[in-house]
DNA sequence: ATACGATTTTGACATATATCAAAGGAGAAT
DNA sequence: ATTCTCCTTTGATATATGTCAAAATCGTAT
């Protein structure tokens, strides 16, 4: 999915604004490998993903704790870091060749003062995020380690072909054995 | 704290646009007990608790899953069915008596509409709430439940006194019986 | 093709937390 | 005050999932 077709998808974007806003975007390569937030570093952009699977993850004293997946058509950044201009506690790694269209949050900010109606944007898609992420807790939280692995496959049939198993593992909350043996059940 | 105080916590707000927002809330109370949101009904109100606590909880076949606490200073609605207008899925319960400010989903969406920087007041407070549900949700899962306890009485203190214990422990992903030892070891 | 490191699977055992059950306590209504 | 109900505590046992370890498999570079 490109930026532009996900833009279309807001009908309350004047055309012109969208091309002003999308203008603000550049585009953006990193192979597979790379990290685009770091840990300590405060998140300058944010991200469009137009191709390719990323990951979030938190360091702890023994394992990393994979929170996030993004892939086509999501948007990517350390919320957290780019909101409160303070630094990442996270990584954001590329799992794939990615594609991206980057906006600086200046220029993010600048056009939310230019065109009040980008707010609306952003109320929007932090709306969409909020609630996915409300359903997922809740699942998260209540179901079993089986049920969460349905549901996972089910909402990011992609990922589960493209993320390692161990990652996906770290994602549902269970340790990569327990993932394994969910799998050979079945 | 009062919606007047809560609203002049946002500077961008202009004085008279807060105050025609303000204009579109109506006090009301609910005896301990009442039920502001029922699963099946379509959330068509916000609320801004001015005093008492609130909480949110799921039904499955054997339990409740409390998911959520209100209190003063906090906005409170079944986001999913407001935002979406469809049929909300769970409870919204007052375990005091409550004191809130309402206001009608449809006043709400007109000043939207009529006052553009509204967006961004609604942009920033589901920021706010994006960004607590995510760190909830990070501690919640990959933190031992002693820890999520300690975790809970430092932010929500007075919910600690308030709450009956089921709650809590059911908010803590917990069983009560697990509080309760929790409780007993320290 | 071969070899190396990383990932996944499988097994044995450990542990946090759930479940079931019963006994105490606390608050509300009479 | 007394009763009744609901909430909390305590105990015994069960279970899902974690941990540790080793074997098997896969992917990449040589």
């Amino acid at each position: 999915m490109t930026l532009h077709h996900y833009l279309t998808t807001f009908t309350f974007l004047p055309p012109d604004i969208t091309s002003v806003l999308k203008e603000a975007f550049v585009k953006k390569d990193f192979p597979k490998g790379s990290i685009l937030i770091q840990p300590g570093k405060t998140a300058k952009e944010l991200y469009f993903i137009e191709k390719g699977l990323l990951r979030g993850y938190y360091e702890t004293e023994n394992k990393e704790i994979t929170y996030w997946f993004g892939y086509e058509g999501h948007i990517s950044t350390s919320y957290y870091s780019f909101l409160s201009q303070t630094p990442a506690l996270e990584t954001i790694e590329c799992i794939e060749n990615l594609e991206v269209q980057a906006i600086q949050r200046v220029d993010l900010y600048r056009l939310y003062d230019q065109y009040p109606i980008l707010h609306r944007l952003g109320k929007e898609i932090t709306e969409h995020y909020y609630l996915q992420l409300e359903e997922r807790f809740i699942h998260q939280h209540f179901k079993e380690a089986a049920e969460r692995y349905a549901l996972f496959s089910k909402r990011h049939p992609k990922v589960m072909q493209r993320a390692p198993l161990g990652t996906i593992a770290s994602y549902l909350g269970i340790t990569a054995e327990t993932l394994s043996r969910i799998r050979a059940k079945k």
